[in-house]
DNA sequence: TTGGCTGCAAATCGTTTGCACGTTC
DNA sequence: GAACGTGCAAACGATTTGCAGCCAA
């Protein structure tokens, strides 16, 4: 859970705008965010930090594997849950759901057809219990 | 499997383009497509189509679920198969395979416990077999 | 000291929008 | 004829690029 020394183990230079992403996304776990999200936190703390720094940055931690991410709704988002779990998204709410599932046996299956998978996300959309219950 | 009647039956107006990006889809069925794919094929048939009607018609054959769609590598890529299947996504090649699964009973808890799940995409990447081998 | 990292500005890519005109039912 | 669909051009939002200067190790 030390990010800080798996960036460093992982080869990483450990920069103040590094430490600041890290702060965040400690802050935001478990949960999910985009670049937008992390740069309009961050940047208040640390104000000339810009997008493309915000995208090196997030890019560099899922090389350390600190993060893991998929696409939804034209954007990328980010999560630190990097267990076996779906992406719920409420199509009212917007707002995005862990639902914890057992290891879906379709990855060992993909690798006994020769698929060496690396990466895997499950994506659900609908209507989420809240937003059902206030209809 | 009869598109242009169940577009119909929808109640969309048959119409040319429509005609034309209906054959493209059939005739990449099982497969997978970007709206770059079918415009650039479309294109050399109906050559006054623009990318903005592309748009238009993919959103409508979704509205009349005869396609599927989930987003990667920062596009959206749509599909006939509506079944329950995985889509991996080979990082060396680029090409974007089904693997068939059975219904993840993740569906069945998240709806017991209240989500009503509407669209779901299990996506997979990594290095397919081929790629594996020619390496 | 030096290779990696940041900040900036501009570019790129996929997709959407508004609107006048054309076509299907 | 009315409602819907198309084509065009422009706008948009997310992300990437190239590069000069800076800083962690």
């Amino acid at each position: 859970m030390d990010y800080v020394q798996t960036l460093r183990s992982s080869g990483f230079k450990v920069t103040p705008q590094r430490l600041r992403v890290i702060e965040y996304i400690m802050s935001r776990t478990p949960g999910h965010f985009r670049a937008e999200d992390v740069y309009s936190e961050v940047h208040r703390i640390e104000p000339t930090i810009t997008m493309a720094t915000v995208y090196n940055i997030l890019r560099t931690l899922q090389k350390s594997s600190i993060l893991k991410s998929f696409e939804l709704k034209g954007a990328t988002w980010f999560e630190t849950n990097t267990g076996s779990h779906a992406n719920f998204m409420c199509d009212v709410c917007g707002e995005i759901t862990d639902l914890e599932i057992e290891q879906h046996s379709i990855i060992k299956s993909a690798s006994d057809a020769g698929y060496n998978v690396t990466d895997s996300n499950y994506i659900l959309r609908g209507v989420c219990p809240k937003c059902r219950d206030s209809q």
